[in-house]
DNA sequence: TCGAACCCTCACATTGATGTGAAGGTCAAG
DNA sequence: CTTGACCTTCACATCAATGTGAGGGTTCGA
């Protein structure tokens, strides 16, 4: 698929995927007239990529650790330098810390929205009785 | 405390600790010289503020969820408006978007961790003999 | 063959979170 | 009373992610 269906089916800008590109997150082939041709692959991706940076790690980081989540394995185990290993282990908790801070705030949230609608409710009824 | 040490203790630049008075996330007193003035209180909240920060959220959106998030809840009812709850529902799911992604990806981190480490032992402990 | 709808690269603009430093006030210790 | 370590505001700089548009090529249907 070329560029302009990427974008839409993960809500993209063209422009985002060219940068994502750029900043060697995804490497599009090229069909002979020089258009970037995408694999159905490429969907995920996208959407994983989208995700991690709306989850705050920078492309610099999702670079490196993108390698080590697709399915066979095997082929990446040479380029685990130690360096990379330690990276990785570091990025593994920076991520559990933001997920222990997202979920606590997510749930006081949660928790302020029930004890407001709990307690609206008899206001409502009110209202529209 | 003033802010050098609510710096050092938070671990946040000067400069951030006032950018997020000025984005309006926390609110100093001034001591009769005009040096802010925090409270133990805010070692706390800062540390919350820079959680959030971290997991993505721009200081827009920590800015209307930080007073739902405060302990004495009962006197934020009143200030409850439809769009109010709308946005933190909102926010609230796209926190929990946000935590499972980042937990997919970790986990795929972990799982890639535990291949490379139970199949590099065995050269490792080749070398070190 | 022309126009619409794609695609390309390049480049400058913006926004949010930060870094950095200037110019100056406060205060405690020497 | 001066020096050093704080603090103040203001302003300009940077970086990453993103917006926007110019200038130009490709493809396809009328």
């Amino acid at each position: 698929m070329r560029i302009g269906e990427l974008s839409e089916r993960t809500g993209t800008p063209r422009r985002l995927l060219r940068y994502y590109e750029e900043q060697g997150l995804i490497v599009a082939d090229r069909s002979a007239n020089g258009y970037r041709d995408y694999d159905e692959f490429f969907v995920d991706r996208v959407m994983q990529i989208r995700g991690l940076l709306d989850a705050g790690l920078p492309t610099r980081i999702i670079r490196q650790i993108l390698p080590c989540l697709d399915k066979p394995r095997i082929i990446h185990f040479p380029d685990a330098t130690p360096e990379m290993i330690a990276t990785l282990e570091h990025e593994r908790d920076r991520m559990t810390e933001r997920v222990n801070c997202l979920i606590r705030n997510r749930d006081a949230i949660a928790e302020y929205l029930d004890a407001v609608r709990t307690d609206d409710r008899p206001l409502e009824s009110t209202t529209a009785s």
